[in-house]
DNA sequence: TGGTGGAATACTGTATACGATTTTAGTATA
DNA sequence: TATACTAAAATCGTATACAGTATTCCACCA
């Protein structure tokens, strides 16, 4: 199948990808006209995306003033962080009641993608969406859509701020083991050790965010 | 200060209003130039302010083919709700750390706006927003701006099925009920207590609307 | 010098217009 | 009758154009 792709959402794809990567800096003001020329779209297709990246909290609207990159508090992402955990924790327990054996084999093949990530040389800006792909496979057979999209939305918000510092390769290799030991726990159907492991394999990776954070802000 | 609205925000709320009050069915097509005509406005604010609404989840957007008053199961009512439980205990144990004598005494004042609905021939269409205001300000100290912005999502959303059945007297009453409860445990600063009553608040909300809904369904 | 008013400028918000895609209806064919 | 194809209509997506609002800058005055 073919997916026919609006100009809006390429705009939208192109313009998260730079907020997220800070190559648009948090408090910039994003000029429709100047986004307009540069990807060589007019301006609705612009402002749409805007809008859809406001609804993801990249991004803040005010009336007649113009978009800009949200910035984010220290405060912030520390919520951020624990909403993922309580969120993440409970969506996990309903998808243990229900995960297939496939539902591992796809996750185990995720997590082996992700190995190549700590190879010297590799694209570490993959690490963000890798991670997603691999929590997301195993919330997935919960069913609950509704609660993925929220986590979603939280994951591309943390994102942005876990690539402030790239150099947390300490981190990345701690979180691969958690990943190992998370879908482990899952294999066995432990319900509360998963939940245990996963809660604070989110909320360490947000405190050694914040940690890192800190002396910028 | 005056607020300028733009043709967009008012397309937006007019619009959620019909959606949420059923004025627009679920899985009713929303056509933009219909929609447009209706209202006076070209399909520009209207196409925005469908996108707004699909951040709310109140519409769906398929490319090509137009927006679409999001359809909704009951599993999907139980998990807004679950989701509701959740994080409103979360955001109401940081809350109560902070919580000063006046926000409440504000909340006071929203609960004695709130006898005047159960008086007979009162709008008991106004319940589901000042149900959100009451919360809300029991939330707002916490200062999780983005945990209270997930929140009043979901209460939309379920205001949406609690409209189904207008003949929920009953279930005002107790739900008023306790929210004086809930308001005394805040005052007495027990956040055990205050957490446990609020979960099962929700909840029981919930369940009573499942009910009046299944037959429906 | 510091502050106020107002025109010029820049930018956003919305309308209109056009091109692209999907849906619908009708016709031909097996 | 059922299916496949085609043309027309309906609808969406995006470009362009205009209108309205905020910002800037400079002249003027205390």
């Amino acid at each position: 199948m073919i997916t026919r792709k609006t100009v809006t959402s390429s705009v939208v794809e192109i313009l998260r990808e730079k907020i997220i990567s800070h190559e648009i800096e948090a408090g910039t003001p994003l000029r429709q006209n100047a986004l307009a020329d540069e990807l060589n779209v007019s301006r609705i297709p612009v402002r749409e995306a805007l809008l859809q990246l406001e609804a993801e909290g990249l991004v803040e609207f005010a009336p007649h003033r113009g978009a800009v990159a949200t910035k984010i508090s220290v405060d912030e992402v520390s919520e951020l962080f624990g909403l993922r955990a309580i969120l993440e924790c409970d969506v996990l327990g309903y998808a243990l009641d229900r995960i297939t054996e496939e539902d591992l084999e796809i996750a185990q093949l995720i997590l082996e993608e992700f190995d190549e990530l700590l190879k010297p040389g590799a694209d570490r800006y993959a690490w963000g969406s890798l991670n997603w792909k691999f929590h997301r496979s195993l919330y997935l057979p919960s069913g609950r859509k509704r609660t993925l999209g929220l986590i979603r939305q939280l994951h591309t918000n943390c994102d942005r701020y876990l690539r402030i510092q790239i150099q947390l390769v300490a981190d990345f290799s701690r979180a691969e083991e958690e990943h190992h030991e998370l879908l482990r726990l899952c294999w066995a159907r432990d319900k509360r050790g998963a939940k245990k492991l996963l809660k604070t394999h989110i909320l360490t990776t947000g405190r050694g965010l914040i940690r890192a954070f800190k002396p910028v802000a």
